[in-house]
DNA sequence: CTTACTGGTTAACAAAAGATAATTTCAGGA
DNA sequence: TCCTGAAATTATCTTTTGTTAACCAGTAAG
């Protein structure tokens, strides 16, 4: 039973709205806290647990190791986001992706597969899993959209525009990872931006 | 009644493997079939239309038009792929995108709205949602791997790989534009490969 | 206080991409 | 066959990014 927050409320809100309650109850009763220290993998690459886990508190950090041992960021989300370990999930295939807690996070977690027998039972929980998915994918359409319609400074702008307090609470080298560019580069197109402002003050 | 078609018959095959045909049966009887002349418009922005659409044969391309006028492609979907109106659906907002039909085009839609009437009625169809749903966010998530993992020309190198008959059937301007580059730097990218894969004949 | 480590900035040069315009190729229509 | 228009390539120049390495600031450990 995890304890009750803001956030937390919201999501049972959410759902109860969708579902009735006797229907809810059932799958409440499987999803569990997890708390993760600063630093902590929640999953890691070669896992082939199916998880799915509503942030409640925190931030995660999603990302892959190439070969050359560099890491490429695909995904930062926090309070409110749901998150799947979706190479289990979608491909049933064992994660090629790290998940990572960049502060003290807390989520509840359930395990996919026993939302998938829960949904033999209870067929009235399949419109949570679509509520899910649906947020997932306009999550995931979202961020498409800014790689196609604007360059990394554009979507850098648009990252301190819509995201500004997200983006104060990660280091710049993850964000300049979800651009799409390297750490030097970021910091030049911050540069440039600065300069950008204070110029023409005639 | 669409006509029958390997397609088809396998998107049939796929949800009967998923809802009993009790409850699939209703939903058949809304599923309007759609035939599209190369260069015809589907959806169009401003369109408030909920629609979500199977594409039996051909190829759609989903783009954005800028404040400069340029236009920007987001996805491009042929056979077997699923595409919806995602503005009017996600967000309840007029698209903002186009759908644009480059071959000649057959899909089979149903209206969203309806679909979500007859939820309401035959809940067991909500799995038939889910199900699309899970399969547009692979489409998304794939995409967006594409986008942080690789450069332009390893995007390029990808799409030859994995599907070289879609480039084939589709303007290298369009390519260009699902790439992120301009047509212009497509061609480089196109010269450096041929110029890679000549090279070293020792 | 010193040391080691991490994250961020800067510099210098190479590689790639954007912008613009000219040129070529090619398919379809008169 | 010739003409036209769209798509693709090429050229030139500018801007941006990648790469590598040096440097600086903050922090935690000894």
């Amino acid at each position: 039973m995890p304890a009750p927050n803001n956030v937390y409320q919201k999501l049972i809100q959410e759902l109860t709205g969708i579902v009735p309650s006797a229907a809810l109850a059932p799958l409440l009763q499987f999803i569990t806290p997890v708390h993760l220290p600063p630093g902590a993998l929640y999953i890691k690459e070669g896992d082939t647990h199916k998880k799915i886990a509503f942030i409640e508190k925190g931030l995660l950090r999603t990302y892959f190791i190439k070969d050359n041992g560099d890491e490429a960021t695909l995904f930062l989300r926090w309070e409110g986001h749901t998150i799947a370990s979706h190479d289990t999930i979608i491909y049933h295939r064992p994660s090629r992706f790290r998940y990572r807690a960049l502060e003290p996070t807390t989520v509840f977690e359930i395990d996919y597969a026993k939302l998938e027998e829960l949904l033999k039972i209870y067929p009235g929980l399949e419109a949570v899993r679509s509520h899910f998915l649906l947020k997932m994918l306009a999550d995931t359409l979202r961020l498409v959209e800014t790689f196609v319609l604007l360059t990394p400074e554009g979507r850098y702008q648009e990252l301190i525009n819509t995201r500004g307090t997200i983006v104060r609470r990660v280091p710049d080298k993850y964000i300049a990872s979800i651009l799409g560019v390297t750490p030097v580069s970021l910091s030049r197109i911050k540069k440039r931006m600065y300069n950008k402002g204070k110029r023409n003050p005639s």
